[in-house]
DNA sequence: TCAAAGTAATTGAAAGTTCAACGTATTCTA
DNA sequence: TAGAATACGTTGAACTTTCAATTACTTTGA
């Protein structure tokens, strides 16, 4: 990516750098907002996310390295998360039979509890700060764009 | 927020769903692929951001919590931030006259190259991250969208 | 005019994240 | 089937961010 515009840089005209503006923008606030809503359960973005995955895993339990991958967080940043969500009783850690390096991630009733008492607000949260904003079309458009932008991540790499 | 649904949880609709979750999954995948193509520069995206702003502000300085407002970062981190990139060489502080509390960060010619060797190359990673899956309708789409959600935020604010 | 309240910015400690290195187990290949 | 390469997951150190406290100054208002 570096270097390709040794010629003339080609900077954003006003209608791009304005879609590009408000977008991060907006994002960043919206994060901001969620985690806010999110601190009346005392839990973090991370965090909920890796209970939520664990529920709707079958058995309530992952192995540490597809939890990190479905979670998007690196596997040495949820060794780190998991060793404190278990010191707070959210989950507990198993050695894997089949695979003796491996271990799973196994949600307890504590976890489960903490998750089931916070999605509904959660939940709300997310509609207020944004799903409300959004009629179906809007949706439509946003699923369209946003899955064409991850498509073409995966397409193009961290090593272009 | 917490609590007002202690009826019945109005949970996601599978159109809802998707929209939020390529959005969310989208979005962090976009911004982990900026701070990797601003790495060819030795930066990261809110030192970035700093280096961006000074740059347009008169006289290339600015009071550190207007900078940390435009910026979105916290006065704290702002702080601890300005200090490493003093160590850099990017910036230096100057104390405000008129305000004797004040400081104001100041962009040196160092700063100077530096966000002048990165922006290319970084707009041509916005660009073929982003705004190339966008045609102009989907920019106007977009920023009507993220703008409604950014005035929502500002008028209901954190204290909801 | 002076005390109280508010604002600018920094600080150090605690908490969180990244990075590189490591130990262990599995898989591939010659 | 040994040896190399790879994958799983953890660890400690370095770095970054947050949080609460603090200093210094300005503004407010009685």
């Amino acid at each position: 990516m570096a270097g390709q515009n040794a010629t003339t840089p080609r900077w954003l005209n006003p209608a791009e750098m304005k879609a590009w503006r408000r977008y991060i923008i907006a994002s960043r606030r919206l994060i901001e907002a969620l985690e806010y809503d999110l601190q009346a359960h005392e839990l973090s973005m991370p965090d909920y996310e890796v209970l939520a995955q664990l529920s709707d895993a079958p058995g309530r339990r992952m192995r540490m390295s597809e939890l990190a991958d479905v979670a998007m967080l690196s596997r040495s940043r949820l060794s780190h998360r998991i060793k404190v969500m278990e010191k707070a009783g959210w989950v507990t850690r198993e050695a894997c039979t089949e695979d003796k390096r491996g271990f799973f991630a196994v949600m307890t009733t504590q976890g489960w509890k903490a998750i089931v008492a916070a999605a509904p607000d959660h939940v709300d949260s997310v509609r207020a700060r944004f799903l409300d904003h959004l009629n179906q079309e809007d949706q439509k458009k946003l699923s369209e764009i946003f899955e064409r932008v991850t498509q073409s991540l995966k397409d193009h790499p961290l090593e272009d």
